[in-house]
DNA sequence: AGAACAAATGTCAGCGCTGTCAACTGGCGC
DNA sequence: GCGCCAGTTGACAGCGCTGACATTTGTTCT
């Protein structure tokens, strides 16, 4: 084990590539200017020193932090996968991700949100939902000036980017499908208000029952928030219905396997006399049986999108440029074995 | 709305409380001798202009970086669990979390771990299984002088920290569970070579076992990866063998959802059949019917342990005072419907 | 009251880097 | 050969804070 070396500074990459500390930081920052001749030196002095050049001294002199914040209400898989792809595109331009759970429920949002975006000097923040849609959170945000993605907003925020997935169309989708095994009563789960997804998944559902002329029994559709236990609630409520559907569509996996669940307890065969359906394709869709159909959104992918427009926005610093982008990713159905012809 | 003030700097709040920068800075650091009525009036005008110290003068000054460093290998249930745990501690401090997943398949993980951790001036890194036992990261953090907390190691570090669990107590006890419920022959999922989890929990289970003088076959001994999948492919194998067991002991949840999965498939009735048990209590073990009797392990709180250790060991800055703190927590028996008499 | 000391507060430089602007270099046209 | 400009490079101050040390204030004892 090599004593410690104390870590290089930007004054010794300069010194053994006989230039200015300042050519250096010419170099470190991509910035034009430079003859190749006297990059290559550079680099090849950082190279050698294996310079990292000090994050504190790069933000505190270039007010700057190369910190993007990703603030969620729940974790989840849902979390995870986005806290990869995030990483992971922040990793690819220097930057780095701060993660910050804000209890959705807690009064004291504004001051946790206002706190860190100070403190850290936030370069951006993304939204996950349901908090992209939070008035507290949205407004300590702007009163900051802090550039901010909004996942999936239920009102598409006037002034910042928002990334969603086409949720109605894939709903639409899925619907199809159970109607074309020739399911006529269909139960829904909705989502707990304020989310994107419960809304726009309830109206893909609906639009493709309309297309059918089939009306949807207002006792076959309940509402959970997006857990199982209620999950478990509303389908007990489905499957206890005067006249029993023989297909569930639920708007989330986790629901959706409380539907499979109960329906398991009530002696109900899948997918013989009852069909269900999910979303999100969460890790539970393909760990019971039969397997959940279900939608995959491409998670890591709008993770990265999101961190990409905060990245590529930096540069004006204030104010996005026209028009504001609104990435809509669309959705991949996936028919597993819990769907079946209706009895 | 307001027009955007520029963040108040610790002269504007000196000036307002008519001291110098210096006596601010001892109060937002809480150091001793400031008289109680100077105190007041700092943190009164700390309120008033709404001041936040800006993070990266203060690490650039004091040669800190306020940052814990959260390294994972795969995300999960448990890092989301942790990953709250160890943010609730780390704010309670004035610190924050910096997630970076590493893939422990990657050549580059070191010049990753090198990277962030002399980019960042880490004070301090936790490090979730599989990669404690990493020798490479174990390195590169040594290297770095960076206090480390190894959670669930193989092999104790020496001269760090490590946070574990009585898993060898825990799966005695619930093989003890099986036993009582009259089972003799048990199969066994192993997970991944690596991870003290794998080593523990079979230990645990072969205690029991030999214990009552009962002799564990081979072939009702298989390995899997802590995943989904391979569960499949050794539930397979096991409910294959030619004398099938009534019951199986997973080594962790997802595989023995899969279990479940496939006995199901098999037309194998749970609990009545063949029992089955997991670890983790994972969401799945309650999403699935039966559900599983399984292991809580008290994720949250060994984070908070783990984040606590760096924060205790911090004024120090080198080597940990003596003795090197190893935490153990009990883990705690689930017993759901998956287990029942043997048949 | 004055000395002697402890407590409280202040002074000042500098952490490692970048913004601003000045200075230098070489090539070109006339 | 001179002026001029674009292309490079450097000098220097200062980002907001804290460490080390100096100074002032308050307290206690004789």
């Amino acid at each position: 084990m090599s004593a410690r070396r104390e870590p290089a500074t930007i004054q010794m990459v300069a010194d053994r590539a006989q230039v200015s500390p300042k050519t250096v930081s010419r170099v470190i920052n991509s910035e034009p200017g430079v003859r190749d001749e006297t990059r290559a030196r550079i680099l090849d002095a950082i190279r050698q020193l294996d310079y990292q050049p000090n994050l504190n001294a790069r933000g505190l002199a270039g007010a700057r932090s190369f910190l993007i914040g990703l603030f969620y209400d729940k974790p989840g898989d849902y979390l995870n996968e986005f806290q990869t792809g995030a990483v992971q595109r922040c990793r690819e331009s220097d930057l780095h991700l701060m993660v910050q759970p804000l209890d959705i429920a807690s009064k004291e949002m504004a001051r946790d949100v206002g706190m860190l975006v100070r403190q850290l000097r936030l370069e951006g923040a993304i939204l996950l939902p349901p908090l992209s849609d939070h008035p507290v959170v949205r407004a300590a945000l702007a009163e900051a000036a802090v550039p901010t993605v909004h996942i999936a907003p239920v009102r598409e925020p006037v002034d910042s980017p928002s990334v969603d997935t086409d949720d109605r169309a894939a709903a639409r989708q899925m619907t199809v499908q159970l109607l074309e095994h020739g399911h006529r009563r269909i139960g829904f789960m909705l989502g707990p208000p304020g989310h994107r997804a419960t809304e726009q998944r309830y109206l893909g559902f609906a639009d493709a029952m309309h297309a059918r002329a089939l009306s949807i029994d207002p006792e076959l559709v309940q509402t959970g928030n997006f857990e199982f236990p209620d999950g478990l609630e509303c389908a007990r409520r489905i499957l206890g219905a005067r006249s029993r559907p023989t297909a569930i569509f639920a708007s989330n996996d986790d629901m959706a396997a409380a539907a499979a669940c109960l329906a398991r307890q009530m002696g109900i065969e899948l997918p013989g006399e009852l069909s269900i359906a999910g979303f999100d394709d969460a890790p539970v869709a393909s760990m019971i049986w039969p397997q959940l159909a279900t939608v995959r959104q491409p998670v890591r992918e709008i993770a990265r999108i999101a961190a990409d427009l905060i990245i590529q926005h930096r540069p004006h610093r204030r104010g996005w440029p026209q028009p504001i982008p609104r990435p809509r990713l669309d959705l991949e159905l996936i028919m597993r074995g819990s769907v079946g012809p209706a009895p």
